[in-house]
DNA sequence: TATGAATGAGCATTCATTCAT
DNA sequence: GATGAATGAATGCTCATTCAT
């Protein structure tokens, strides 16, 4: 009844949140140094103080960034359900996922390329990230055996090779995007360009994979 | 007595060179808004003050740097000799050429890598990086016409495509060196890895481009 | 069950005492200016808060602990008993209560020090403070008269004098007792070295006071 | 001919005497936490940044103030030539000296009073002020052996509490001027109160190191 | 009484760049 | 060509204090 809802003031896990949606724009945008601490306040609308309250300071924010942006892929990843599907079907669900995953997420791969600069420095730091070691290579691993296994896919295929080169097909394309569209003088992202490169991909897994 | 010969100071190209070779590696390691100038100054063993002299200022050294590399890449991509080879074992070549070309670059890659992070803005400013607009596209378009009418390569292979798969296969893992190596729990770039992953995608290169 | 047994909490007597403790520790060991409201609060393991609802702010705070520290020394020195002792006596006796409280109490000598820095700002404010203007000036002038009718004392001595004289020697050991350790090479406070020092000064007080 | 002496620019060394000046008293007024560096550089007229050129930074700073005006105190005590004076007569000498000294040189006491208060934390790091272990005391050592030789002083004084007492008697009221002035109500630093207060000390010294 | 959340002013220091010689 | 001296505009962070509950 006297709920003051009218000015909703007061909400620390709102403005918690909006520090950090703030600081994910800014480290993707300008990396771990280039970012500004007020300017991340200056996104979030909040005093460049509560930054220091709810997070310590910079590098601190800088790896709750990291955390909650490479924890939603992971997130995501895991809700793939790829033992429901035929072998070779399961691995086109994979890529496609991957490569649509950073299609939108183009801060995810910001950060990440930002943490390969600096050698990984933070996400060394991080026991969360590290914890979550990949459990899709493992769930890849399992479709490759289903797949050998019914003489479906060819024998021999390392399940991290093939991750990395699935991952490396949808990565590079978007993390380079603005150099390529320059030397290629392609928009390598454009809807049409995306859609025929990825079928291109599709059919070189594949191929590759099946048993001949 | 005062002859130059007893203190070979003063030799404005050899200065030149060392202010280059110096940002070069500043760059690289912090990108272009982490590195300093007067760790440049420190690294290159000359005064800060000569760096606006040869130079003009932060900015042009970066895109002076740029180019160098770039257009390295570039003159070492010019000497492959693909009409020589068998069309397979062309792309075969280029690939590697590529790859080895990556691995033993790191700077090139977090050039690139910081150019995309500022929209390739600096890139975009140098008339000498965008003339020479991937003339390796055009040769590989050649091999492929080739494959074709000597029915050893499918039809329909985009040139493009193929050349942005190829980068890719190469450029991530080494981009992404450090990163996987903590979310694969394996080093990527070491000798054996690199072989058996160089071996994966060569063989899915030419599975995929033959003619069946 | 709403009994204010159960959880012992709200004590407002204990909690002003705590953080009167904390902050003497706190603005002897940084001084007024480098004293730190967030660690007086963290000391006393209260609220932040708490501090301004029961002093104030940092400024009154500090008032108060300089007049807690000085009440303290002051009544201390009125419980000596000078009136019951021989002159010459009296004076040793109030020597050596002196230098005694002194080393005792690092932190009056640290406030006080302090004080002077700031030109004593804040203990002119304290009417608390000035209205003990030294009663034990006036016991020492009734010594030293007791002394000269006696026959034991010369004349000519000003109490005022004796007293700073007093003060300054066992003040100045302890408050320069670092620096003093660096410059002379020998600790000053150690007990073997007060001790001496203590009797070449009682000596010399009690030489020059003594008629001849 | 062409010097241009109307507009004094570009003297290194006159800069860096003042913001040595302008330190040395901002430093003694309030702290070496209290002192603020644009504060320096506003009495030194000159650019904040100019100090760090010069200095490095703060605390480097405060250890060339702590060197500059801890080593001048030195040299004037080397100046002293106790040998040429009868023992007594040197004593005193050095006694008006030290007192003289510290009334001319409140931002001395200042300093050392802060450096206490940090447990001498700064002066420690200073081989400069270490090294100048107090070559005054060997010199007063001699003086007290010349005087038992000769017969004028007692035997078994020993230099460092001498020197220690003397020291304290001045160091004390120009130290504490400002509280003694509300506790004492008296100004121990007027003109007046310093010759008989040097009078008394005086006497007492030398009635205690007279032989009898 | 007690506490978490919020704020503005300040602070030491860094940085790219220019001036004067 | 080369160098030391000088500068203004940031930059990350701290501090005492107040607001809202």
């Amino acid at each position: 009844m006297t709920t003051p809802e009218t000015k909703i003031k007061r909400d620390p896990e709102r403005t918690r949140q909006r520090i950090l949606a703030a600081a994910i724009e800014e480290f993707a945008e300008r990396g771990s140094s280039g970012a500004r601490v007020d300017s991340i306040a200056r996104r979030a609308d909040i005093n460049e103080r509560m930054l220091y309250y709810y997070f310590g300071n910079k590098d601190q924010l800088y790896l709750a960034v990291l955390e909650e942006v490479y924890g939603e892929f992971n997130r995501a990843e895991h809700g793939l359900k790829l033992d429901l599907l035929a072998p070779l079907d399961a691995v086109a669900e994979l890529a496609h996922f991957v490569w649509d995953y950073y299609a939108e997420h183009p801060e995810l791969i910001q950060l990440i390329n930002n943490e390969n600069l600096h050698e990984a420095k933070s996400m060394r730091q991080s026991t969360e990230i590290r914890q979550q070691v990949s459990p899709i290579v493992e769930l890849l691993a399992q479709t490759l055996k289903r797949g050998e296994a019914s003489g479906e896919i060819r024998a021999g295929v390392d399940p991290v090779d093939l991750y990395v080169t699935i991952s490396a097909m949808g990565y590079y394309v978007m993390s380079n995007r603005h150099t390529l569209s320059i030397v290629m003088g392609r928009d390598v992202m454009a809807p049409d360009s995306r859609k025929t490169y990825s079928s291109f991909n599709t059919q070189m897994l594949l191929d590759s994979l099946r048993a001949r």
